[in-house]
DNA sequence: TAGTTTACTTTACATTGTGTAAAGTTGACA
DNA sequence: TGTCAACTTTACACAATGTAAAGTAAACTA
């Protein structure tokens, strides 16, 4: 029936995955991605439109492989909002790596003025935020928000301190180990957002 | 003589900062500025080879008429290494906003695998790392200096705090004022780089 | 004042990558 | 046997950067 179809959908996300992971991430153009798969590059434009729906089936196709939603759970079940803090940052941090080549291409495609990757993007920035939002919210129900910051400060820094872009510098260009990056995230998340 | 040269040059850059200060850094295009500017495409490309070496100018005259020198010179007369950081992020703090859009159109295109654009940006990052590597010096100094990090740490810490990304995400993204943001990113320095 | 140089304009074309269009092929299934 | 779906092949439209070359007009030069 549709197996074929099915096959060669995935097949390609597959590959997408793949080519982003390694290759450096402006260099994987539709044919690329094409040649990669060993398919014709109107075929991949038969099942994604658009380079940029390409993208985003397959950032939905390693959240799923990935298993994104359970992993982010977990830090939900932290007794205290200071462990639930540092369960998230775990969480989403060792997500990073995961995600990164199809997340960059995205967002160097929003930068470059690309309205569906922007939109694309900005949804999954949203459903991140949540995350943010219910730690900082745990931390200010057991009175430990740092006193200095407003609750929407909280989670602004939060989104900014554990953004792909810094990940991508600490790591990729200054050369910090996944732990390393991690702890030290950590450590700054409790320095400047829980109150001593 | 050449003086008509050095002015339709200078009309050009102005011009180009002007359209990335307001525009979308993308919809700025050789033919925008060429047209902003009342002059033909070809005169833009006479003056400046590529995209990468009109913006590369750009960012110059930017930082000439701004003096980032200058701004940046007063934090190395401060008296201890604790009020040297803290000058040091309030002038490169300030002076965001005034690169901002050459800066990131530059950006822009070294994450678009433009060699000229990385080359040129990266150049620019040294010449900032050397600033934060200063004011990690001085605060080391005065053994002032959190525990928890070594010297390249904590400066590749402090460099990714003020990154123009993080800048950009605070104020732009999320509608921090320009002071709110400088003050947060004086205490997050303080909190995370400083020894209690 | 005639000739040259300089700074620019105009027109045209090469290149790269995305995306569209449409006719042809091939295998499965009815 | 015929139809349909998935795919291939070929061709083209479009935007943006960059190149090439001939033309123009004012300024400077001998």
């Amino acid at each position: 029936m549709s197996s074929g179809k099915i096959d060669t959908r995935s097949k390609i996300l597959k590959t997408t995955c793949t080519l982003l992971e390694t290759g450096g991430s402006s260099a994987v153009r539709m044919s690329d991605i094409a040649k990669a798969s060993g398919v014709s590059r109107q075929a991949v434009y038969l099942h994604f439109p658009t380079r940029a729906d390409l993208l985003v089936a397959a950032a939905r196709y390693i959240d799923q492989e990935a298993n994104i939603d359970l992993r982010l759970e977990a830090s939900r079940s932290a007794e205290s909002g200071i462990y639930r803090l540092e369960a998230f940052i775990t969480a989403w941090a060792n997500y990073i790596p995961v995600v990164y080549g199809v997340a960059k291409a995205l967002l160097v495609m929003k930068d470059n003025g690309d309205t569906e990757a922007k939109a694309a993007w900005d949804d999954r920035m949203r459903a991140l935020r949540h995350g943010c939002q219910a730690a900082i919210n745990a931390l200010a129900k057991d009175g430990d928000l740092n006193s200095e910051l407003k609750e929407k400060e909280a989670v602004d820094l939060l989104m900014t301190l554990i953004s792909l872009r810094n990940w991508e510098e600490l790591t990729k260009d200054n050369g910090w180990s996944q732990k390393q990056y991690v702890i030290t995230m950590q450590r700054i998340a409790r320095q400047t957002l829980v109150s001593d």
